[in-house]
DNA sequence: GTACAGATTGAG
DNA sequence: TCAATCTGTACT
């Protein structure tokens, strides 16, 4: 069973589609070649009352615009000047929020090939080009329910990662998930 | 125009 | 512990 999510598994409220995302398959058309891997972190932005996210009091800048889309766009950025960053948009139109992926487990092979969000991209080959691109659509990039069934009690809670900038209040909220116990989960 | 720091990573 | 590397953003 392979199953493209749709419009409507992104265009919910932005904590449930994120813990959602665990144990599915972000799944990349590279030439010939079909990528494939099970994603097992996530992290939620919920602008614009969020510190921590890029449209925090509701900017709007030419990098973060996607994050305005309804739920199914790539957001991708690049950090530190060499590491992109694949996000999600999530909910309904002009709500910025979104989901960054950051970590896969891939089908097959290293389980540390994408075991964060830089490293990600990376093995993904996911950069600029992919700016905004509709993953309910695209031939490029999409999501994959492929029936592995996720133990709620498996799945952890966590502080978000890097954004100690944004205050303890933001800081603290647990909006990372993860698959407890995964080898691919990223490690700090 | 100039300064500065970041949703990271890997080496030392 | 720290540098790599560069764009968005703020401020002069």
């Amino acid at each position: 069973m392979r199953r493209r999510l749709k419009r409507s598994f992104y265009a919910r409220p932005t904590l449930i589609a994120t813990r959602d995302l665990l144990g599915k398959y972000l799944v990349r058309k590279i030439g010939g070649e079909l990528r494939a891997g099970k994603i097992v972190e996530t992290e939620a932005y919920i602008g614009p009352l969020d510190r921590a996210s890029h449209a925090y009091g509701g900017k709007v800048t030419p990098r973060n615009r996607a994050e305005y889309l309804v739920g199914g766009h790539v957001y991708i950025y690049l950090v530190y000047g060499m590491y992109w960053q694949l996000n999600i948009s999530t909910s309904r139109p002009g709500r910025p929020e979104c989901v960054l992926l950051r970590a896969l487990e891939p089908v097959s092979g290293d389980p540390r090939l994408a075991n964060g969000p830089g490293k990600l991209c990376r093995w993904m080959k996911l950069d600029g080009s992919l700016y905004g691109e509709d993953v309910t659509r695209s031939s490029r990039v999409w999501v994959e329910d492929r029936g592995v069934r996720v133990n709620p009690k498996a799945i952890v809670a966590a502080p978000r990662i890097g954004i100690d900038y944004a205050g303890p209040t933001w800081a603290r909220k647990r909006w990372r998930f993860y698959l407890r116990g995964n080898p691919a989960v990223s490690k700090s």
